[in-house]
DNA sequence: ATAGTATATAATGATATGCTTATATGACCA
DNA sequence: TGGTCATATAAGCATATCATTATATACTAT
């Protein structure tokens, strides 16, 4: 799949408006440095396991992320094949790290739970 | 106001909610070309004219657009000094140019109608 | 003043969204 | 096989969103 020059409009708010989500928006930053597994979004967000899943499935949907099983973990990661993987870039790249997050994370030793 | 090099999570997942809705990003894209005033929103979009207003009152709320009296009409424009205006501006830059509704608009004579 | 045009606001209703709890699935291990 | 961990799905509920119709406001022109 070819990145175009510009995004359909119908596409494109679609798209804005799944990422027009905080939850999901510091989903996408995060994957756009790491691969993440859901047990890992549960840790960093102080939401329910369903909760993180269904925001995932929904980012899954139109295929911003992609999924890959390990063992009994299942980790995600951004589609950088994605038909507006431009768009959908240039929007995180103007978002702060969250490299804080994952920081958390080790410090509370809930990221070698998964790796 | 000065553009920063990244945009606070929580002000980019509302901003991106608000440009994820196909009306208000279509508007957004237009403004970005040339002022509008509300009564050639009305004549580009099926709907009514309470709906288009409160679409621009959303945009106004969060300051990504002004509007400015002359006579009876109000004309928007993009606020080109917004906070975020970095962002907003690479978004719209990747969608299609919306002159074709323009256009439209100027056949059907409506164009002029507030002009 | 009055009527007409342009726009905004209020009230309402249908649908969408985002969470919760409960339950199902699937992999691993004793 | 049974138990446990990781994840997904289902059902339910509260709130948000987006449209509509009705009405208010503001300017213009006669």
């Amino acid at each position: 799949m070819n990145p175009k020059e510009t995004v359909d409009l119908q596409r494109a708010s679609q798209l804005l408006k799944l990422l027009g989500d905080k939850t999901r928006l510091t989903m996408m930053k995060l994957l756009s440095s790491h691969e993440c597994c859901v047990c890992e979004f549960v840790g960093i967000f102080k939401m329910s396991q369903p909760a993180i899943s269904q925001h995932l499935r929904k980012l899954r949907d139109i295929e911003l992320v992609r999924e890959e099983r390990r063992g009994q973990w299942i980790f995600y990661s951004i589609n950088s094949e994605h038909e507006d993987y431009l768009l959908i870039k240039s929007i995180l790249d103007q978002l702060p790290g969250q490299d804080e997050s994952i920081n958390d994370l080790e410090k509370q030793g809930l990221r070698i739970s998964c790796g």
